[in-house]
DNA sequence: TTGAAAGCGATACCAG
DNA sequence: CTGGTATCGCTTTCAA
């Protein structure tokens, strides 16, 4: 039997051969266990069948559900991830040196950004431009490029729609002071300012008086804990601000964390029955003054999101970017 | 110029060449940024370059870390990773069919153990006796395996040494019900044996009588919150316990962020100056009646000496397991 | 219905 | 010193 008769059998072009030929080839197949080797048939298809994931190493709590939805997308079409963490846009840059050496079929970036707002963004443009297959994920610099993003607008309507719905009526809105500066920052605080148009509408359609209460994150955002602590300081602001809410949206669940703390250490902080709603993943905590409402993001799902926008985008087809929103409960 | 003569001179076989030809050769390179095909490379060779990376997604606080390790050691060796996450045993053999069809020159172990205790243990185990270059981390399942695991007596030890060098004499040890159930089910709980016997000695040594405190955990022990959870309802346990500890060596951060939780809500709980350790990481927590001493894990150092002894592996040379303790402060 | 042959990009061997 | 040639495993084309 011939290589080529083979391949074709294997390869489902049944039609040609004859049942006997291809039930030899089918049997022998079996049992050698056959398995192509998917560089050669890479190298013959000038393909790699790899993928190339970079992450920031600060978004380490999305890590695990991301890479867990994108190999569930991707090894479905016999595509393999490469997965690589930057902390600065010196190792991104490197990282994006070592994927194109290995010939990656697409690339998944997350950028980094400096803190003067230096970034590979413009690289990664350029890079798309000349060809390469490209999805951004949970960010917007890379001009024009495909992305997956977190909706916030959805995700602070669904928690403020939540509250209304436990008859709340006075809802605040907790979040870090850069919200409103988004629209002058291009690729930063855009979720910020989302969550916050989102909540603002909500209040304003139910008839209700939005408040918009807002703690300063001092000194390096990304450090960890950054708005734990700020969150913490500034739990007054939130608990004893004049309009009196009896609940809160927050944009962040480490400042939600804060407030569980804050108010189990002073009992008498937080009024009966304070409500908390918030678009993220909150760590579990011994809490039982407050009724926490916490919406999960759907990071798996982001993750095969982005698989697919890649892998559409490899086999041409055409790919429009998605901002997934929190899931009906 | 031909092809063998350009390879020749780009991989530093340049003794043979004239200065000339070498010369044009390594002006060529440089100006078509010429990049060898490592696929095309791994044909002949038969190799892949590349290492899979297999993870229990319940392990998800250690990926980011050990990760950024690997990474750096493989790729400087151009090898690269493959990440898949796994949260079962049949995730976990599907995930391997891939790294496999995938010709990956090793494999990183992290085994995933059902509630029944089934494992891939075995699985694994055969195939490194059949000539798969494998090496486990954090856990010890995999027969003859080498491994990289965290040093938990080393942990123990400095723990307890840190909180002696303080001044403490009633040092407690706080662990989970299992600590000492660890020399029957093999592969499980020996972190917690290995912690205690850490301590005993320390303790000992120093003249100190050691009394250990566990807490039972109930239900599904790898469920979102199981150490805090159950650390913050027997708070007591440790914080009344008729020994009067002044400290405490603790086996889980988890656990360490429920007791700092439950002393700032009953802020009479906790004797004055109460001392913490802890071979763990502990998520930001604002405290003000405990002084905490955090040894962190290395867990980045794991993740290099696992890429380390894979490659090492590989190259045929021998490989010893490790078990790294915290760093030196 | 089948198989011979070329070629993907790199490497190894050996003859000139 | 230099280059022709075979090879890795797979796919495609075309002739038999």
């Amino acid at each position: 039997m011939s290589i080529p008769t083979v391949h074709q059998v294997l390869n489902g072009y049944n039609v040609r051969f004859s049942a006997e030929t291809r039930k030899k080839v089918l049997e022998a197949a079996k049992e050698l266990d056959y398995r192509p080797n998917i560089a050669a048939r890479g190298l013959r298809a000038r393909k790699s069948f790899l993928l190339g994931l970079q992450f920031n190493a600060v978004n380490y709590p999305l890590i695990a559900g991301f890479t867990r939805g994108f190999q569930q997308m991707c090894t479905a079409q016999s595509y393999a991830p490469i997965f690589l963490t930057h902390v600065s846009t010196e190792d991104e840059a490197e990282n994006c040196r070592t994927l194109i050496d290995r010939r990656v079929d697409g690339l998944i970036v997350n950028c980094a950004v400096g803190t003067t707002g230096a970034s590979n963004a413009g690289r990664f443009a350029e890079m798309r431009q000349a060809g390469t297959h490209l999805v951004e994920v949970f960010g917007r610099f890379v001009d024009g490029a495909p992305r997956v993003t977190l909706d916030y607008r959805a995700g602070a309507v669904a928690s403020t729609e939540l509250l209304i719905a436990k008859g709340h009526k006075k809802i605040a809105l907790f979040t870090h002071s850069d919200y409103r500066t988004s629209e002058r920052i291009p690729g930063l605080y855009w979720t910020a300012w989302e969550h916050w148009r989102g909540y603002e509408e909500t209040m304003r359609q139910a008839g209700l008086e939005p408040t918009t209460i807002a703690y300063q994150v001092s000194g390096d955002r990304t450090r960890e804990g950054a708005h734990y602590f700020s969150a913490y300081e500034n739990a007054k602001l939130l608990l004893n601000h004049p309009a009196k809410p009896t609940a809160a949206v927050f944009y962040r669940g480490e400042a939600v964390e804060a407030i569980l703390h804050y108010a189990s250490a002073n009992p008498s902080a937080a009024p009966e029955g304070f409500g908390i709603s918030v678009f993220d993943r909150v760590a579990p905590t011994h809490s039982d003054a407050i009724s926490l409402y916490a919406l999960p993001q759907p990071i798996e799902d982001v993750g095969q999101a982005a698989a697919k926008l890649l892998l559409d985008s490899i086999a041409g087809r055409e790919v429009e970017s998605i901002a997934m929103g929190p899931k009906k409960p």
